[in-house]
RNA sequence: GGCGCGUUCGUCUAUCGGCUAGGACAUAGCCCUCUCAAGGCUGAAAGACGGGUUCGAUUCCCGUACGCGCUACCA
C-alpha cells in the first residue's frame, strides 16, 4: 500500500455530488448521487451536494431546486450544501459556498498560485495549464489500473486551457479546485470523466496535494443501447414523480444497475444496502434501462407497502389527477383504496382503478356497455338488485352468496350477473374485486347505480 | 483518426479455473379465478469471434470485431 491510500483510509469519507443546473436530474445522475450517497452512508463518511452553476446564462434557482426536490424524493438527503435553490441562499456545512457561482475568489487564487509558480501561463488571452507528458497512472477503485497515453493531439500540444479568456475558468479547473477545497477523499462519478481524469491528477499534483481516489462508474444507456439523453423517455427523473412511481422502489431499481447484492434478491433492503455496498463490486460495463422491470419493481413495493404510506402515495395521486378524496369519509377512502392496492403497478393508475368510488357520475365504456347492458340482462339484473335491496347485511360475504345463489335460481352463470353489475357500479369492464367494491360502496350507492344502468338496458 | 473502457439468456445480473452456466423481468403454455392483476407449476432463451496458457477455460493472456466514452476557450 502506498502511502497515499494509507493516508485516505485513515481519513473520514467525503463523496459529493455535483451536478450542473440544467433544468432536470438525469437518471444516471440520480444513480450517481446514489452510489455517493450509499457510499457516505457505508462509510460513515459525508456526503456532500455541490452545484456546478459556472453556465450562468442556462442556471437558475428554478433548475437547481429541480435537483434538490429530486434528491429529496429519492431520500438522498446531503450533509453538506444548499438548503434552497437559491446561490446565495442557506446552506449547511462549513466548506461552501456549495455553488461554483459564489467561489469565484477561490479559482482566482489558485490561478495566481499556478501561474506564479509558471505552472500556467497566458496565452491569446486564455490561462493554460501545464501538462505533463508522460502518461498518467489512474488507480481507479472501479476500473482497476488505468494507463492513460497522449492523444495524438496532446502529442502536439499537451496543454490545456483552465481560464477562457472571458475570464471564467473552465469546468476541469473549478472541479479540481472545489474537490480540493472541499476535501473530497473519493470522486465517484460517471465513466465519461475516465478519460479526463489524467487532468485533473496533473492538477491536484501541481497544486501539491494528492488527488483523491477515483471510482468511474458506468453509464446506464436506453434499451436500444443508445446514449440516454434528455429527450429520451425515462431519462428526467421528473418523469418517476409524475408518473406514480414509488421513490423507493426507484432507488431499489437504480442499485440494481451496475451493482448486485451478489444473491438472488431483487427487492432490496436500502439499510442492507447500505452495509453490502462497496467500490470494487461495481460492474464494468454500461446497463441499460429496462422501464418494464422498474415498473413490475413497482408494484411489488404497492403491493408490499405499509397501509400509511400506501394511502398518502395513493390520495396524493388521485388529488393530482383531479379527484379530492377529502370530501369522503377517512375510512371510507380507505377502503375503497385497499380494494386498488395489489391492482395497481403505477399510483397513476389509481384513478382507473378506484375512481368510480368518488364519483358518481361517470360514462361506461361503450364496448363493454354494448355487450352487457342488454334487454337480455334486464330482468337479471333487476332480481340481483332485488336481492341486493332486501340484504340485511352488505359485506363481501354475504354479496357474494347473494349473487351466487340468484346466478344458481335464475339457471345463468356468475358471470351473466357479475359482468353487467360491475359495469354499472364502476363503468369498467375492469377493476377490483367486484363483492369488496360493492361492500365499500354501500347499499345506498349500490342499489342507485344499478337502477340507473337498468334504465339504459332495453 | 488518436486515447481509454467494456462484451454471460431480449434486459438486469450470479459465477472470483471444474458448469448439467443459477436467479429476476419480459416471453410461451397450464392451473387458480367475478374482470384485471397477483399467485402456483412448466418451457424456451446466454458465455461476440479467433488464438494461446492449463489436465480443464465463461473465468487468465493476446488479437479481431462490435459497443460506449473522451479527444473544446462544453459540463
Amino acid at each position: 500500500m502506498d502511502s497515499t491510500s494509507r493516508r485516505l483510509m485513515t481519513m473520514k469519507v467525503r463523496v459529493r455530488f455535483a451536478p450542473s443546473p440544467t433544468g432536470y436530474l438525469h437518471i444516471g445522475g440520480a444513480r450517481t448521487a446514489l452510489f455517493n450517497w450509499l457510499y457516505a452512508r457505508h462509510t460513515g463518511g459525508t456526503f456532500i451536494l455541490r452545484i456546478e452553476d459556472t453556465d450562468a446564462a442556462r442556471n437558475s434557482q428554478e433548475a437547481v431546486n429541480v435537483i434538490l426536490e429530486g434528491l429529496r424524493w429519492l431520500g438522498l438527503h446531503w450533509d453538506e450544501g444548499p438548503l434552497t435553490g437559491e446561490a446565495t441562499g442557506p446552506a449547511k456545512g462549513d466548506r461552501g459556498p456549495y455553488f461554483q457561482s459564489q467561489r469565484k475568489d477561490l479559482y482566482q487564487r489558485r490561478v495566481e498560485a499556478l501561474l506564479s509558480r509558471d505552472l500556467a501561463y497566458e496565452k491569446d488571452g486564455a490561462i493554460r495549464f501545464r501538462m505533463r507528458t508522460e502518461p498518467v497512472v489512474i488507480d481507479d477503485l472501479v476500473v482497476g489500473r488505468v494507463t492513460r497515453e497522449l492523444t495524438d493531439r496532446e502529442a502536439l500540444d499537451p496543454d490545456f486551457v483552465i481560464v477562457r479568456s472571458d475570464g471564467q475558468p473552465v469546468f476541469h479547473f473549478v472541479n479540481v479546485v472545489d474537490d480540493l477545497e472541499m476535501g473530497i477523499t473519493h470522486v465517484i462519478r460517471g465513466e465519461d470523466h475516465l478519460s479526463n481524469t489524467a487532468k485533473h491528477i496533473a492538477l491536484f499534483e501541481a497544486f501539491g496535494v494528492p488527488p483523491p481516489r477515483y471510482a468511474h462508474i458506468p453509464l446506464i444507456l436506453n434499451q436500444d443501447g443508445s446514449k440516454m439523453s434528455k429527450r429520451d423517455r425515462g431519462a428526467s427523473l421528473d418523469t418517476y414523480q409524475r408518473e406514480g412511481f414509488a421513490p423507493e422502489a426507484v432507488v431499489n431499481f437504480l442499485c440494481l444497475l451496475g451493482w448486485s447484492p451478489k444473491n438472488d434478491k431483487t427487492k432490496l433492503d436500502l439499510k442492507e444496502v447500505v452495509e453490502m455496498f462497496d467500490l470494487p463490486q461495481i460492474l464494468r460495463h454500461n446497463a441499460r434501462f429496462d422501464m418494464t422491470k422498474l415498473l413490475w419493481l413497482n408494484g411489488e413495493y404497492i403491493r408490499s407497502m405499509a397501509p400509511d404510506r400506501y394511502h398518502e402515495l395513493a390520495v396524493h395521486a388521485l388529488a393530482r389527477d383531479g379527484i379530492d378524496t377529502n370530501a369522503f369519509p377517512v375510512a371510507y377512502v380507505r377502503a375503497a383504496l385497499d380494494t386498488c392496492k395489489e391492482k395497481v403497478k403505477l399510483f397513476s393508475e389509481v384513478k382507473q382503478f378506484a375512481g368510480f368510488y368518488f364519483q358518481d357520475e361517470f360514462d361506461y365504456e361503450p364496448e363493454a356497455a354494448q355487450k352487457h347492458f342488454i334487454a337480455e340482462n334486464r330482468p337479471l339484473v333487476a332480481r340481483l338488485r332485488e336481492v341486493f335491496a332486501g340484504l340485511a347485511s352488505f359485506d363481501a360475504a354475504s354479496l357474494e352468496a347473494a349473487l351466487k345463489s340468484t346466478a344458481a335460481g335464475l339457471g345463468v352463470k356468475v358471470g351473466q350477473l357479475v359482468h353487467p353489475v360491475r359495469l354499472a357500479c364502476t363503468g369498467r369492464s375492469i377493476g377490483p374485486s367486484l363483492y369488496h367494491l360493492l361492500e365499500v360502496l354501500g347499499k345506498e350507492r349500490v342499489l342507485q347505480r344499478l337502477d340507473r344502468a337498468l334504465a339504459r338496458m332495453g
